[in-house]
DNA sequence: CTATACCCGATTAATATAGTCGTATATAGT
DNA sequence: ACTATATACGACTATATTAATCGGGTATAG
């Protein structure tokens, strides 16, 4: 419970990686390999990263990912919810299409705490981690 | 994901309802009845809760559950890891059993964002919730 | 004595996450 | 041009976690 998924361990681990090597592109292969990561799951979600602009792509031998300048002053938030989807605590927050909806005693201060973990995650940019 | 688990919503609600009428035993079913959710994994929680001491319990007709005085100055950390285990992003601030734990490059800087959120829960009592 | 309610372990169902596979495309090196 | 290496991407399967149910028990008010 409130774990992070491991598609967003792993790129963040990627981004470290990308980080300390920023002018050659890195494959998925390599990054796999360093950190004992499962290689076609760690590609896909470079290549979603890639779609975002996150990082760069190039195919070919020689080829791999390059973390793009400037990623890394994007927020925890935006980074999270890019590759996951929206923080929510409840799913009332997102959704709303809970039945017990009009009933239900706790939204108010639950959606308040919420805010409070966007607002933690809001001031940690990505490069807090990746350096 | 960051999701709090059902179990922990549905202890909530029941707590916040027992806390409106605090004088009366209020059975499992009759808070399952009016939000909307399963009884007998209410029930189980509430059980649960019972043996940590959080509310009274009433066996027979007429019994069900009080809530306990000073409840309410529990910590949302304390009340949310008696229930489901202790708070952790990743595995490896709790278990610390990962293969890749020696290579894996971003523990420091997770383990403080972890901080944080237990901090925000640890600002938080119970009672800010059911009151 | 019976209906109501808690107690509790075991089991099953549902969902979400993690991981794999197959096929296609691009490109550097030879 | 051919080959090896790499990304791109949708479909699929496996695993783990969470949610819910079931079947037995005990306590007690009326």
């Amino acid at each position: 419970m409130l774990k992070l998924t491991r598609k967003l361990e792993y790129a963040l681990i990627a981004l470290r990686h990308m980080q300390d090597k920023r002018d050659t592109f890195i494959s998925a292969k390599e990054i796999a390999d360093m950190y004992l990561i499962p290689q076609e799951l760690l590609a896909k979600t470079l290549q979603q990263m890639a779609k975002l602009n996150y990082i760069k792509a190039a195919q070919g031998p020689k080829g791999g990912y390059r973390i793009r300048k400037g990623l890394t002053e994007i927020s925890l938030t935006q980074f999270i919810e890019d590759i996951e989807g929206p923080i929510g605590l409840v799913d009332c927050t997102i959704n709303s299409d809970c039945v017990q909806l009009d009933n239900c005693n706790i939204r108010m201060p639950i959606k308040e705490i919420n805010n409070n973990i966007r607002a933690i995650f809001n001031g940690i940019r990505v490069g807090d981690i990746t350096s």
